[in-house]
DNA sequence: GTGAAAGCGCTAACAA
DNA sequence: TTGTTAGCGCTTTCAC
C-alpha cells in the first residue's frame, strides 16, 4: 500500500514520544531506554517511515552527495571509472550524482555550479583539460575535489593518474625489443595533456633511448575515433615498403583497432607486414583478430582510488596529493618478431 | 577567492531588502520593481551567492533529483542508455543520481529505499528482472517510476522496450533468406525475460515460419561473457560437417564475438564455414573481422525516451505506458550466401 | 511591490 | 533518559 510518507512529528505522536527521541533512535545517538527504542523501531517498521535525508542534511549542512563530472560516460574507460567511483562511494553511503559534460568545458563549469547549489559534500572530476577557470571554480566550490586523469596536485587537488608516459615508453620499448627500428605513432592533439602529450612523450623517450631520432613523417595526429586510426595508418604507412615503418604505436586501443581494420581492408597483414600496438586494453582488444598487444590500465581501480581519496579527505584524514596507478604490458599477437 | 557561501538572509541584508524579495528575484516569481531586481541581481553577482537547492526542495517538497538504477554501468548498452537518460534529464534541470546495482536484486531494493530517503522526484530503473518485491517497492515509492528493458506496463509502470522478439526474428529471417536451413542459437538463461526468452522466441518464430522445427541440440544457453560465446559455439558446432548448423544466431554481439574469436582459434573460417550473427550492434561489431551482421538498437535514444516519459509524467502530462523502440538490421560480412 | 512571519522535516543544545 | 526549543536556508501566504 502506497502510504503517505509521514514526518518525524507525526511519527513521534504515533509512538507517544518526542521527535528528539525518534531522531536519537534513527541515528543511534544519545541515550534511549531499550524498551523505548524497541517500541519506536516497531512503529517505524509498521508505518514504513523513511526519514527525509534532505531535511537532515539541511540541518547538518553536510550532505552525502558526491558530484561526478564525466566527459563521456559512454566510453569504455569512463564507464569503468564511473563504476569504480560509485561502487566505492556506495560503501560509505555516499550518493553519486552524475554530470555528463560531453567534453564541453562550459558544461563542466555548469556542473560545478549545479553541484555547489546541491551542496554536494565533494566532487570528482574526470577532465581531459583543466583550465585556469576550472581550477578557480573548483577552489570556489568550498568542498574537496579529486581530479582523475590530469595532474592537478600542483594546484592542491588530489589527483589520480595513469602513468601515461612510462606506459607508452614501455610498449614502445617492447616493439623495439622485437626488432623494429622504424616505429610510427598515431596520436591525438596536444591539448590533451595525458593522451596527447604524455603518451607521445613516452614513444619519443623509447626511440631516443634506442638511439633513434623520431621522424615527423612517422607521426599522425587526430581525434579519438576508429576513423582517425584508419586515417592515421593511411598517412604513416600508405603502402608497405622499405621506407615505411614496420610497426606503429597507437596511443589508444580504439585508434589501434581503427588502424588494423583499415589495414585489413587494404589486405595488409597484421602483424606480418605491419605491427600495431595500442594503449588501454579495452575489452575487445583481447578478442580482436589479431589479438592486440597493449598496455592494461585498471580503470575500475582508478575510479575506486579517486573515491577513496575523496572519502579520506572528507573524513579529515590526509591523503597523497598524487596517486599514480600501475599498469602492465599485455603481450598478444599484433607484433611480429623481426630478429 | 573561496568566499564563505552566504545565505539568503545575509544577502537580503547586504541588498537592503527582505528575503522574500530575494526569493522572488531568484525564481522570477511575483512582482519586483525593475530597479530593485537589477540591484539584487548585482549584489548576487558580486557576492557569488548560490542558493541552496536542498533548502529550496525541503520547502517545496519536490526535488529535482532522479534516481537511476543500473545493473552494470560498465557495459556498452547500459552506459549508452545512462548517457541518454542523463542528457535528457539535464535539459530539464534534473539531476541524475546513479545507483549501481551490480545485478543484485537486493542492491536494487536498497537503492529504491535510498532514493526514497533522498526524496527524488522520480526513478528510472533498468532491470533484467522485476520481481513482485520490486514492483511493490516501486509502488511504495510514491513518485513516478519508468522501467527500461522490461515490460512493466501491466503493473502500471511506463516502460520503454526494445522489440526483442521481432528483432531476433528479423535477423534469423535474414539468415534463412541467405539459404541456411540449419541455424543454431547461442542464448542466455530464461530468467532474463528480454534477452533470454524474447530473443530466443524470435529465433524459434523465424524457424517455424520457414517450416523448420528448432532442435534442442542446436541450442546453447549460458551467461553473457565472451567465454560463454566460445563455449556455446564449441557445443553447437564442435566441428564443421553436414550434420552441424551452417549458421548460428547469438543473442548478443558479445556472445557472437566470443564465438567468432573461438572459431578463429579453431581455424574455422567465418562466414565461409560457419556464419554468425549477433544482436545489439555494440561499437566493435562494425570493426571486427569479419564485420558482424547484427541488429542495431538505439540505446542512447532508449535512455532519452525513458527520461522523456518520466519528465512528461512529472509535468502531469500523460504518456504511453509502453514505448517500443525501433531497430534495424545491419547487414555486414559474417553471413555467407548459400544459394 | 514589498516585508513579516510561519513553516518544510529534521538535529542538537539545553533543561528537566 | 527524555522533552522543549531554536534553528538549518528557503518559499509563500497574507498584510501593508
Amino acid at each position: 500500500m502506497p502510504r503517505q510518507n509521514l514526518n518525524i512529528r507525526q511519527l513521534a505522536e504515533k509512538a507517544g514520544v518526542s521527535t528528539s527521541t525518534i531522531s536519537r533512535v534513527l541515528n543511534n545517538s544519545g541515550y534511549v531506554r531499550q524498551e523505548v527504542r524497541a517500541h519506536v523501531e516497531r512503529i517505524i517498521a509498521e508505518t514504513g517511515y523513511i526519514p527525509s535525508g534532505i531535511a537532515k542534511h539541511l540541518k547538518s549542512s553536510r550532505s552525502n552527495m558526491v558530484g561526478v563530472i564525466i566527459p563521456r560516460i559512454n566510453s569504455f574507460a569512463s564507464s569503468e571509472i564511473t563504476a569504480g567511483i560509485s561502487t566505492e562511494l556506495a560503501e560509505s553511503d555516499l550518493m553519486t550524482i552524475l554530470g555528463n559534460s560531453a567534453n564541453s568545458p562550459d558544461a563542466e563549469m555548469n556542473y560545478i555550479e549545479i553541484f555547489k547549489r546541491q551542496r554536494v559534500c565533494g566532487v570528482i572530476i574526470l577532465a581531459t583539460v583543466l583550465t585556469e577557470r576550472h581550477l578557480e571554480a573548483m577552489n570556489d566550490l568550498g568542498v574537496p575535489v579529486v581530479v582523475v586523469g590530469q595532474d592537478a596536485s600542483a594546484s592542491g587537488f588530489p589527483s589520480v593518474l595513469q602513468d601515461e608516459r612510462r606506459a607508452a615508453r614501455q610498449i614502445t620499448d617492447y616493439v623495439l625489443r622485437c626488432g623494429h627500428r622504424r616505429v610510427g605513432l598515431i596520436g591525438v592533439a596536444d591539448w590533451d595533456v595525458q593522451v596527447g602529450c604524455e603518451r607521445k612523450g613516452g614513444w619519443v623517450d623509447a626511440l631516443r633511448a634506442a638511439g633513434i631520432e623520431p621522424r615527423p613523417e612517422d607521426i599522425a595526429l587526430g581525434g579519438f575515433d576508429l576513423t582517425d586510426g584508419a586515417a592515421g595508418i593511411d598517412r604513416i604507412v600508405p603502402f608497405v615498403s622499405d621506407t615505411t615503418p614496420t610497426a606503429v604505436v597507437a596511443v589508444t586501443d580504439r585508434l589501434a583497432i581503427g588502424a588494423m581494420s583499415r589495414l585489413l581492408e587494404r589486405r595488409t597483414r597484421v602483424p606480418d607486414e605491419v605491427s600495431i600496438v595500442g594503449v588501454g586494453d579495452i575489452d575487445v582488444a583481447s578478442v580482436y583478430s589479431p589479438k592486440l598487444t597493449t598496455i592494461h590500465f585498471d580503470y575500475f581501480g582508478t575510479g575506486k582510488a579517486a573515491a577513496e581519496m575523496l572519502i579520506a579527505t572528507l573524513d579529515g584524514e590526509t591523503t597523497d596529493l598524487r596517486r599514480v596507478m600501475p599498469f602492465d604490458l599485455r603481450i598478444r599477437d599484433s607484433v611480429s618478431i623481426l630478429d
